[in-house]
DNA sequence: AATGAATTGATTGTGCACAATATTGGTGTG
DNA sequence: CACACCAATATTGTGCACAATCAATTCATT
């Protein structure tokens, strides 16, 4: 793997797992001594997470980790609610014991992790399960997106997740294994939908001001 | 406007117009001294340009427009059939006749460029028409990957499209408009689809081997 | 004491130089 | 003549230095 390759992910993995918390400021010299290249590397990597939403980049202002507007939350969220049950049938058509069995796995992972505190490999754990189940619907373009919408929606959890929960506690995924086992198009559909939608409903927005606040309004005699 | 936003439209806008054609090599060189800027500006450009699948990048060997696989070609196409029709609903809440009246000027544009060959307005025009009604759904995370979606299947065109035709032959724009204007959601849905799904089927997948030409077999005794 | 200007320090933006790598054409040898 | 090796050229990768910009503190003035 490329070193650039390497050192975003590790960026990413460290904003996703909530190790560098939204609004962080990150100043290219300091990284680049921690990864030991030169402020280029760091620039290029930088720049890509910009383009994905994860850090933000101001003009002469550097970069920081991407608080998400509410406004972005909830179309991040609305998002997936539009895509992933639409990838169901596709899926299916895929679907078989194998599937089955690596999903299990991961789902009781998912759970232990949960149930452990282990606030990383939940986190982690939790994005895969989703984007693997878009990537096995073939669309590659599609999966794509859906990775990305996870990765944010996991920074969205860290600004506005209930805390301790970083995900679903409406039952959990092996739910929808068993819809998928039985073949279920509809149900399946309909469980990914509601999972998701009560996700979106779990979000704290105590519409903080965020930016820009609109000082003519709230000092209007 | 930032330089750097400059030149990255301009490059964009030669590709997706068709004037860099897929395959074409870019030298950072003479990108350099075209745009009179150093490399730097034009890495950063074209690391962009790569990310959104517009060029290519391979290592040590520069980056050249990106040719389009023809699965890549199929999953874009895919995508769209997927969102865009389910856009439908949340537009309606929104559509007004002010809406219906610049769309219905977009739409007349656009076929006065396809009737007069004007192949680059005709490209752009097809484009915005779909990415600006996927705007007016209120979810500007989606509405930019679908704004990313229509300028691939520019891309696309370029690659697999029928000469002279950049788009839909089947009637044309205004007439979704039409269904929109009448409140339709399923029948609007329903064209919608139908006319992506015509726009898929009318590429001309030949199987060119694309990349990593098999020499072996091609040119079998 | 309060306000505004100026200086300092820290950080980012940009160009340039050199190192690393791939490709092409040439050269020598079996 | 064929093959392998080597050299030359062109192009990209990376680090560094300097310029530009921003934030904060200090200083001067009223």
């Amino acid at each position: 793997m490329s070193n650039d390759e390497n050192i975003y992910r590790q960026m990413l993995k460290a904003i996703v797992e909530h190790q560098l918390p939204p609004g962080a400021r990150l100043p290219e010299d300091r990284l680049s001594e921690a990864f030991g290249v030169s402020r280029t590397g760091i620039r290029k990597v930088l720049q890509r997470l910009a383009l994905e939403h994860f850090v933000v980049i101001e003009k002469n202002k550097g970069a920081q980790v991407n608080h998400p507007s509410e406004a972005e939350a909830l179309e991040v969220l609305d998002s997936r609610i539009l895509i992933e049950p639409q990838l169901i049938p596709a899926l299916l058509g895929y679907w078989n014991a194998e599937h089955s069995e690596r999903f299990r796995t991961m789902a009781k992972e998912e759970k232990y992790a949960e149930e452990g505190n282990q606030l990383a490999d939940s986190i982690q754990l939790t994005a895969r399960f989703h984007y693997e189940l878009a990537t096995l619907a073939g669309n590659k373009v599609l999966a794509n997106f859906v990775q990305q919408l996870c990765y944010r929606s996991s920074l969205i959890l860290a600004a506005y997740g209930t805390r301790g929960s970083v995900g679903c506690d409406c039952g959990d995924h092996s739910e929808l294994l068993d819809l998928l086992d039985q073949g279920h198009t509809d149900k399946a559909q309909h469980w990914m939908s509601h999972h998701l939608r009560h996700i979106k409903s779990s979000l704290i927005l105590d519409s903080k001001p965020e930016e820009n606040i609109d000082f003519q309004r709230l000092f209007a005699r």
